[in-house]
DNA sequence: CTCCCGATAT
DNA sequence: ATATCAGGAG
């Protein structure tokens, strides 16, 4: 586990590989970030702003997802895998919000995630990107990325992922933090072909001389 | 734990 | 051919 000296080099250093990391789904307000964020699982965001592009000009409201049939929206997210799950969730999602929510996406954890298909990650991210709301969510990057680095340690569950960056990441740069360690895990520290070669942080990672070993 | 699942990289 | 992708629900 590093100790708060080398927490404090992880996030200097990430700062200056990906400064200016950022929300890479395409949105244009909290509604259609949490339909895109719950698109997004297992399935690159590349993937899902392929699809919400025409989608976000199709559906503009809660109302306009459930005038369609459930196999019309099938179709139109099929390419992003799960889409029977997702497709059923959205349908529900906006029921739920024009029931319960005034058609507007609440900003509190807890109600966030009795939506379907919204989990304490999605609900992170909403929070974070689309409130400014403190929130550090724990995707397969930032899982990946914290345990290689022995930032946690390799059998927490991505809650207690969570619990120690909150504990050990100050909250005003939670948002930043979270997006660099995304951009760190998603072009270097990736999950098939890690850059440990050029890796400034190779010295104080437990899994680099494993992954060295086997590139070459 | 399993299932959902197509697209892409390796 | 297999692993992985901004996971969540049962």
């Amino acid at each position: 586990m590093l100790n708060n000296k080398q927490i404090e080099r992880v996030l200097e250093t990430i700062g200056e590989m990906f400064p200016d990391a950022h929300c890479e789904l395409n949105h244009s307000n909290p509604f259609e970030l949490v339909i895109a964020v719950s698109l997004s699982a297992q399935c690159t965001d590349a993937l899902v702003n392929k699809v919400t592009k025409k989608l976000f000009e199709k559906y503009k409201k809660p109302e306009d997802y459930i005038a369609v049939p459930l196999e019309e929206l099938q179709n139109d997210i099929r390419s992003i895998g799960l889409y029977r799950n997702k497709a059923k969730n959205i349908r529900k999602l906006c029921e739920m919000l024009l029931e319960n929510y005034d058609g507007k996406v609440p900003r509190e954890r807890e109600e966030l995630m009795k939506l379907p298909g919204v989990g304490r990650k999605t609900a992170n991210v909403v929070m974070s990107v689309a409130f400014g709301i403190p929130a550090i969510a724990v995707d397969t990057h930032v899982e990946r990325v914290s345990k290689r680095l022995g930032i946690c340690r390799w059998k927490d569950s991505v809650l207690e992922v969570e619990k120690t960056l909150m504990k050990k990441v100050p909250e005003e740069k939670w948002g930043q933090t979270h997006h660099r360690l995304i951009f760190f895990g998603r072009y270097h520290c990736k999950a098939q072909k890690p850059q440990c070669e050029i890796c400034p942080l190779l010295d104080l990672c437990r899994e680099g001389k494993k992954w060295m070993k086997r590139s070459s």
